[in-house]
Formats: structure tokens, sequence, C-alpha cells
DNA sequence: GGGTCGTATAACCCCTTTATAACCGCGACA
DNA sequence: TGTCGCGGTTATAAAGGGGTTATACGACCC
């Protein structure tokens, strides 16, 4: 699990880096803007942090930078008080928000959080009724029997549907989640992985029991 | 777009209903845990706001019911400085917090956030009497009766009406807002929406009720 | 080199949805 | 009385979405 953190504030950043590392999560770590967005580009992490006032592009800009290209989870840090930027952050497109000052243990509580809200937490199994899903391992396993293995995309598209789990989740939102921007409006790729899974979770593949297709919308894993 | 909201106070509970009222969202408030464990078991709610301190059942306990049944959104209303609140809150699952006291206008950012977020986003609150409108699943539901599936631009079509309900819509903006410019003047286009829009959504589509023609005008729906 | 595996590209079928068109009924009006 | 505009209905053609299958490409491992 990478996550990229960017704040000018040397001491801060060397904090926040500790604490993340010690809990197991790789980070990478940025002083400006600038190098954010860089970093984001190489890294492509499953987390940002970003610090709202800092030298060569604020946090504002980074992070719109960002959802043109991407919707991981970004958390922007911000001085208590400052309720215009917060909104104007949300507004963004960010995730969360951590006012400073903020304790280690407030940090990490709020990272595994949202990490779990993107559906993205790979320490618990995610589940939804009988699917339960093993990221470290790479398997679903549907009731009680034998677990599946899955492919990287197979996962992906399924820790979105069981982190949905009884709600649609529309095409585009899949493709994005699934294939980053590159594979908006293709959605031949996102019909033909729908198969594959199926052949994998479904008892009868035919007529799927639990991922449904809600026509015109996306697709929804149904359960009990 | 339904938001259940718990609190003991009733005068910020009357607070926060009028916000997200006027914003569009259909509110139910709860005064105390239990009855926001009873109001969730029957009106099964988009997203749930829930204070901490409460009698009858914590926000804590209330939050855990509910995580044992769904993963519907959670956002908890704690008081300023209540760090170990906070952290045990996102422990128990729940998905964003606010500190008391919040301004109405971070409320809504923080709320229309967390259904971004959780992928409710393009379920823009609609809905006029008995009408609710889920234009996440492509779904209507009149009444208790079965939702019904709708089409993209019957979707599009009824969230006109409703929107406007009780008033008549030309038919010029519908055209508009259905099918964009190159509908403009097709007249026979929408008359035959309207055709198969009853069909799904009236009892007696010969005698409409609901989508009533203005002759001359437009459409209108009337609700009770 | 020859395998396998995962993914991408493409073509095909079927059914739903949408567009086009014609016909019907009704009231307005000359 | 005839015909014109408007809306409702029905029929049919065109387009699009989704399922399925076949095949190609690249990475990786013998």
């Amino acid at each position: 699990m990478k996550i990229l953190c960017a704040d000018d504030d040397k001491d801060l950043l060397a904090l926040i880096a500790f604490t993340l590392s010690q809990a197991g999560y790789l980070v990478i770590s940025a002083g400006d803007g600038a190098s954010a967005i860089r970093s984001f580009a190489s890294e492509s992490p499953d987390l940002v942090l970003l610090d709202i006032n800092m030298p060569g592009a604020s946090g504002f800009q980074v992070c719109e930078t960002i959802r043109t290209q991407s919707r991981v989870p970004v958390m922007m840090l911000t001085v208590r008080g400052e309720e215009e930027d917060l909104v104007r952050a949300l507004d963004l497109g960010a995730d969360d928000y951590l006012t400073k000052p903020f304790s280690p243990r407030t940090l990490l509580a709020r990272v595994k959080a949202l990490l779990r809200r993107a559906g993205l937490e790979n320490s618990a199994p995610l589940a939804a009724g009988r699917v339960q899903l093993d990221t470290q391992e790479h398997t679903v396993q549907v009731g009680t029997k034998e677990p599946v293995r899955l492919t990287k995309l197979e996962l992906r598209l399924l820790q979105m549907l069981v982190a949905n789990a009884g709600h649609t989740v529309s095409s585009d939102r899949l493709l994005m989640q699934v294939w980053g921007h590159k594979g908006a409006g293709d959605r031949q790729l996102l019909k033909q992985l729908v198969h594959r899974l199926r052949q994998k979770i479904e008892v009868e593949p035919a007529a799927p029991q639990m991922l449904q297709t809600v026509v015109g919308a996306g697709y929804k894993l149904i359960v009990d």
C-alpha cells in the first residue's frame, strides 16, 4: 500500500512518514506541489495526503490535477478554522481532510478509514454477505466454497462491487477505477472482464445471481 | 435521497433537517438511539447522521448495529476535542465525522462529499409526493408499488417533471433537456416517450393521473 | 524456441431502446 | 363540411447495449 505525502514542513513530513511506515505503509514524500504531481505520475500511489499551503503548486492545484486522471483517495491537510479551504477542497474532489495539529494516532485512524472506504484496505479482507475478498492472496470465497484465484483486474472490479454491495455502480466509474483514465469509454473491456469474473464466481454464469447487470446503468453485486 | 438524522438536541435536529431538505434531501429524524435504529430498519436511508451523545442508545451503539447489516455511509456528530470518540467511531465503521458546532454550509459540503464517495452522487435528491426516482438504479417507485426500471431517456424526462412537480413544463424545454439541441422541434419523439413512460408508471395509461397533458403547452406531473 | 497466463481487440448475435413514419380521433375554425 | 393542428397510438426500421466467442499481443517461465 503506497501513500504519497506532500507537505512543505519538513518536520511534519518526517513525522507523517514515520507514523505511516511504522504502520506498514510505503511512504513517498514530496516537499512541494510540483514534485507531488511528478511523484503521483511516476509512483501511482494508493492514497494521497496533501497539505493545502505549499510552495510550487498549492494542494488545491495538485488535487485538481490528480482528479483529472484518477479517483485515488485524497486527504487534505489544513490548519484549523479555514472553513473556506475545506469546502473548496471537498468541491475539488478531495475525499477527506485533517486539521493540523493532529496526533499520529488520529492520522492513522483516518488513513485507514479512507482506505477502507475506497475498498483498498488489505489488512482485513473485504466482505459483503457471502462474498469474501482476500486482496493479499488475490482470491474470493463465496459462501463455503473453495476460494477462487483472481487476476489483478478481476480483483479490482470485484473490490469496487463489494465496496458498493447492493448498489449499482455505473460502468464509467468501474472503468475509471479498474483501468484508470485511459480505459474511459471502453465498454468492451468491462463487459469482457465481467464475463470472466462471472465464470469464476457464479454457480450458473449464464444466469448470474450475484453479479447482476443494471441495463443502461452499470452492474451491481447482490448480497443476501 | 433519504437521510436519517439522529440527535437529542431538538433545535440542532431541526436546523439539520431544514438545511438538508432545502437542498432537496428527504430527512428522517430521530431523537434518540433506539428510534434511530428502528427508523433505519424501516426506512433504509441512503446516509445516516449520528450524534454520539444520545439517550437510549449512544451513537456508537447505533453505528455498530447499522454496520452489522449495512454499509450505508455513516457520519458521526461529535463535540470538539473528543479525539477518543473520533477514533472509536471510525473503528466502528463510521465513514466521516463532523465536530459541533458546524455551519449549515459545512454540513452540506460534507454530506455531498460523503455521498459522492459512496457513489451515490448521481442519485440526485429527487422525489415528489409518491414518486421516488433513483437515478443510480434507473428506477421509479410510485407509492409502495414495486420499483420500475426506466431507460435513460425516460429517466431524464421524469427527472425534469419531478423537479417541476405540479407545474407545467413546456414541450420545448423537455425536448431541450432530454435530447439536447439536436432534438429541438421534434414533437414526435416527445409524445412517443411520454407514451412509453405512461405505460410504465400509470395505473391506467389511457387515462393518466400523474403525467398529464397540458394542451398547447406541455406536460406536468401531478402529485398529491 | 515453445508453453502458459493475462489482457486487448474484434467480430458476432440477440434483445432493448430509440427513431421514423403512418394513422386515428378530436376540437378549432373558416 | 372540410381541413388543419395537436396529441395519442401503433407499426416498423435503425441504433445501441450487453453477452459470447475467437484471436492476437505481450510478459513471463520453462
